[in-house]
DNA sequence: TTGTCTCCCTCGGGGAGACAA
DNA sequence: TTGTCTCCCCGAGGGAGACAA
């Protein structure tokens, strides 16, 4: 047998025997990183070898794209870091979602737990995400991202093995599968009795650990002894986690970490607790996204099973299904084994995770069932988790329809009407590219899967929608759709639809089967409503013609009688004739009311707090507030929910209305003047920053808050597959 | 040998195996608290054993007494917990010493340590304190304090051994001294050829912790056997840390640690890190005082040789000496063995420790140099540290002078010129009672040792002082005095007075021996002009003659020619006469200019922030702040400051001279009004809450700040001796 | 091929008296 | 009286092949 090899000190209560030269970034070591794209930050200590961390991170993490756009769900983040902060007690109505730029990310390991977490680095898209995304990037973002193509080509030698109860047992050592350590440890000589050798592998932190590598037993077998155990007791593995060797081109060992799936409830955290959302971070989130600073994220890759941060793409994809009851879907899921597994199941209900935080959120609004009763524990999805399967959904008594957002079957056609069109782009030639976008808006009181479901429990007892029932979400997609959105108090009702539901029909292609059905067109409630039309004084000053245009199309767009686009054109004739009368109902408009109240605490809060420091806020005064900085334009939605209703009742608006009507030469709310005719955007469409300022009812408001911000439907690949191709598993 | 004893798992790594038990408050566990005046809060799993806290705390901690009155220096509490803050950044003036009332005081013990720490609720006295003081209340300070007392008649069987190397070892128990086994521990059965029984013991947590008691060996001897090495092991003891065993009246067993005084730095923390101070909580602290507002201050009575909080009576008894370099003195320490012991020295030089950020504070401003080499470590106390020795100091080229208060050498004889009180009490028979507030203020001008002190090394070349070389600091003496201090930069000279000092032969009788020599009546003083007199526009509105008074009495009263009062009278004639010219020095009057300045900023950071949240802050709209929270006073001595100097070099204060000059008819300075006869305050002096509102140069300034809240001078016996007179030590 | 078991051996450390300060 | 030492013994656990899945 060899030279006795130096091994680690008995004493296990050390750190590894090489610690004094491995304490820092891994970066930090002579040619140890093996990839160029190495985290930026190579200086931190929480710099790590990003290949490593990818394989601890697993196939399935969702790892944004430095430069990319992505949404993000400020739900998400406190629902997995901040269980236990009320959202309540700060009045402040969140968006649901918001579209940020990464502007960087760092990858780190915790000190403690050895568990991989990010920290992402994100930016509030300030502009129409999708026009300002160059050609083409959106169909890159559905590629594979540049840092898993980076992994991939240089994936090194790697396994994974998940530690058996002899391999964590107190005697002996880590049993190492054959071909493992044929692959990635240094070969022995087989000529001697007992061939060993000294294994030295850097763990994420870069520190060193040392083990005594011995082929022996009969039969003959690959063991790692001496050093194993004071690894395992430092690392406090037990059976079912997983240990990871990689070997770097440079033949550098590399030694990594899978704790088995710790039950989230009492496990550790998502992230390490400095980095643990706290309710005063979590306002500083919250501020930067309304004064559009970057902000920095922490999050597990592997511990999110539904990361709060995904992929533009993503999300955009998932506007393009339609999510019914019943319907079918597949899902990829990590299994204990690290391996990607498709589950399906079967969508049962949907509702809002939260209704009194977060009504009318998408974030895991879907109810599913698994048909594996090994499927993942949690019952909930987001719909951008799923693929709706191609079959049809399972039997209900209605049937669910797939509205597929069609590509071809929107011909660039002239509008058929003359539009008052500012701001929006004549040109069209650029069709195509609008297409793309306007795709999304093709879901305006059509295709939004939330309308339907929030119709089935919607009480609605005559034709019209009441606006004032739950209105009062922001969504601020991507800092620039300001829209109140209804807030669904609905509960999951299982399969069926009420009968007063008017939403149902345009839910699917199934009922309207491949009928490219002349619906709305989406370049134009685009062009027209959603790009900036309505800015400021416009809305107030000129009447313009659009809201019975709007009617009139709709109408004429379904002449299956089908009542949504009725009752979107509903608000949007509100919308267009703030001043008209509209006839409030008695409980609604009180809700309405206290909501709209909210709505102006929350600006107040937001804004106040950052630009004027007014501890005070004095509806007379908001107009003072600097410009500029409606990130989430309650202004003008408050603006013109106000200048829609005549109604009395809304007290607290007192001194809005009468701002509104009365102070009409200078008044401004959050800096959009409403008198003043040269305060109109006069960008063109793509760039305004006032964007959808539309006013209309809950139930359309509903669907632009969720909808407005489409892209075209590309099939993108889902992110991070293949990533962990290289790795072989036992 | 008895029944085998159930003693812990061999597994150290389990907490003691009666932790079930234990987890919670020892006053929850029956018949444990053996001493009525356990802390207040039994539901908190905090409080601990009274007893045993104070057995672990050691003999010379100083515990306030609930309902004293203390004094609390920010500086201190900084310094200990605070190192790596920098005060500058928030431009805040603190003050030096706070008077407070304790409101409560808890015992804590550090659930990793072990380490005792307290918890004391302060609330800024807001009145003149002795005056409010019951009578006699100040001398009952001066006795041992109740909590004392209590735990000394209920002193239980205790005995504090050190471990050796032997009680640390692997090999081994701990060896019991005989009369502590025999003091301590229930008898064993000696008939028994081995006796043994087991002992359970709770720390100070109230976790349990059982040990086998064996008497054998040849000699016999007793050992505690089987579970000391889990209690060593879990408690990190190693040798040199004492353990403590008490034996209550009920016979539970108790079991403390007091650690070997870890080197300060780098060991443990002073308190647990939770309660450690960081810049937000001692901003909360600051503002606290701003406020009034009551603010808990967490420390370690052990590890706090010089406490930052003191007694009053501690504090005034320091006043009553001088402390002149080269004066002997004896202070009591801590020593290793956890017995207190004299330890003398000489004082060798004075100066900040700070000068930066605390510039002419007290706190450790005497360096002193040890007769023995064991002696304490460091070479700074504070003044109410130390006793002075009756001994002539070493010799100097200069005798020191002790000036000692002299009680019976003021006779209340009636003031020797009409006094325009409109405040002060008249009623001469109090004059007793007056007298001890006086013997503080008979130092004025005279007595300070602090103004000997400075007067070393400002370098004055003319008799006049500049109030503007220095003048900076606020006093908060009780939230009640609200005076500029010298701020001092000397450094440590060394022994020798300069000649341009008109102090030095002010400091000690030695020199004017026993003379009762007719210093500036201190009744005068007092009732014209410290309590109240010069309340806001008086001091504007009237000139009165107070200051010309003050300028000829103390001129006349001091034959000698000694210039010490003069130069305070100075400062009180440009006080009292605020339009007169005087003449700032250039240097001077740019410093004394920006530190007004920064008056002006902690006035509008403190008052500002918490009022009125405006982020800008105007002079000219200062007035417009809530009134009543001017606890330090910065807005009165700001007026008066500004009132009192035309220079017009000023200029960051021009709003406010402004303001003073030009706003006769309403403005307000903080709630003050500086036109309104009417909110001069009328009632008698003693429960005047507007006190001292005189403005002077800073000499004086220093002296009033310094001195105003002088008790008279009792011999009070040092907090905490023979707190554990019952302890046997080994 | 590799998970588990059992055997063997080492070593740390608890517990005892010896011995000496 | 008590601190230290050494001896004894036990149990944890590391390391080996046996054995079986």
């Amino acid at each position: 047998m060899g030279g006795l090899i130096d091994l680690n000190t008995t004493e296990d209560d050390e750190t590894p025997s090489s610690l004094s030269s491995a304490a820092s970034s891994s970066s930090s070591h002579s040619g140890v990183v093996t990839t160029a794209s190495a985290p930026s930050s190579s200086s931190s200590s929480n710099a790590v070898c990003l290949e490593l961390w990818h394989a601890c991170a697993g196939p399935l993490i969702s790892l944004p794209k430095k430069g990319s756009v992505v949404v993000y769900f400020p739900q998400g983040h406190m629902e997995q870091q901040l269980q236990d902060f009320s959202v309540d007690a700060c009045n402040i109505n969140f968006p649901f979602h918001v579209f940020c730029r990464v502007l960087d990310v760092k990858l780190h390991a915790d000190e403690g737990s050895d568990e991989v977490y990010c920290q992402v680095l994100l930016v509030p898209e300030s502009e129409q995400v999708e026009q300002k995304l160059p050609e083409g990037e959106l169909d890159a973002d559905g590629e594979e991202d540049d840092a898993d193509a980076v992994v991939k080509s240089t994936t090194p030698h790697m396994f994974c093995k998940t530690l058996t109860a002899s391999d964590t047992s107190t005697h002996g050592g880590f049993s190492v599968p054959r071909r493992a350590a044929e692959d990635c440890f240094p070969p022995l000589d087989y000529s001697q009795q007992r061939p060993s050798q000294e294994l030295v592998a850097k763990d994420l932190h870069g520190l060193e650990w040392r083990f005594r590598h011995i082929y022996r037993g009969q039969p003959r077998r690959h063991l790692l002894t001496t050093g194993w155990s004071a690894f395992v007791n430092k690392k406090k593995l037990v059976s079912g986690d997983a240990v990871l060797f990689l070997r770097g081109e440079d033949g550098e060992l590399r030694l990594g970490i899978r704790r088995a799936a710790q039950l989230k409830s009492g496990g550790t955290l998502p992230v390490p607790s400095v980095h643990q959302l706290n309710p005063s971070t979590f306002m500083d989130v919250i501020n930067a996204l309304s004064t559009k600073c970057a902000f920095n994220v922490y999050y597990n890759p592997r511990l999110s099973s539904s990361g709060f941060i995904i992929p533009l793409h993503k999300f955009l994809k998932s506007l393009d299904h339609s999510y019914l009851v019943g319907m079918r879907f597949r899902m990829r899921v990590e299994t204990d084994e690290t391996t990607e597994r498709r589950c399906t199941g079967v969508i049962v209900g949907m509702s809002d995770v939260d209704p009194i935080k977060w009504p009318g959120s998408k974030w895991k609004c879907l109810v599913v069932r698994w048909d594996d009763i090994e499927g993942p524990r949690h019952n909930r999805v987001s719909p951008w988790e799923i693929e709706p399967s191609s079959s049809a959904p399972s039997s209900n008594n209605f049937m669910a329809a797939s509205f597929k957002r069609n590509r071809i079957g929107l011909p660039p056609e002239k509008p058929e009407f003359p539009v008052l069109n500012r701001i929006g782009r004549s040109d069209f030639g650029e069709s195509l590219r609008f297409q793309k976008v306007l795709q999304g808006q093709e879901i305006l009181g059509v295709n939004t899967p939330y309308v339907g479901i929030n119709a089935q429990s919607h009480q609605l007892s005559e034709s019209r929608c009441y606006p004032g029932s739950n209105c009062s979400r922001i969504v601020a997609a991507g800092n620039n759709v300001r829209i109140p959105q209804v807030s669904s108090d609905m509960s999951c009702r299982g399969i069926g639809f009420s009968e007063s539901s008017r939403f149902q029909v345009l839910q699917g292609q199934e009922i309207l089967p491949s009928q490219p059905y002349r619906t709305l067109s989406a370049n134009e409630v685009h062009r027209n409503g959603c790009f900036g039309i309505f800015g400021g004084s416009q809305l107030l000053g000129s009447r313009n013609q659009w809201s019975t245009q709007m009617l009139d199309n709709s109408s004429h767009m379904h002449p299956s009688g089908l009542v949504s686009s009725p009752s979107s054109v509903l608000m949007f004739q509100q919308a267009a004739n703030p001043l008209s009368n509209f006839d409030y109902g008695n409980k609604s408009s009180q809700e309405m009311e206290r909501k709209m109240h909210y709505l102006g605490s929350y600006a107040s809060e937001v804004e106040g707090r950052k630009l004027a420091q007014s501890p005070s806020y004095e509806p007379g005064s908001r107009g003072q507030v600097q410009e500029g900085t409606n990130s989430f334009g309650t202004s003008n939605f408050h603006n013109h929910l106000v200048a829609a209703s005549s109604d009395d009742s809304l007290l607290p608006l007192t001194g809005s209305r009468e701002l509104v009507s009365s102070c009409k030469s200078s008044c401004r709310l959050f800096g959009f003047s409403l008198t003043e005719e040269n305060h109109i955007p006069h960008e063109e469409a793509g760039s305004s920053t006032i964007t959808c300022q539309l006013n209309s009812g809950p139930s359309f408001m509903r669907q632009v808050g969720d909808e407005l911000q489409l892209g075209h439907s590309f099939r993108s690949k889902v992110a991070g597959s293949n990533r962990t191709k290289g790795v072989l598993r036992y």
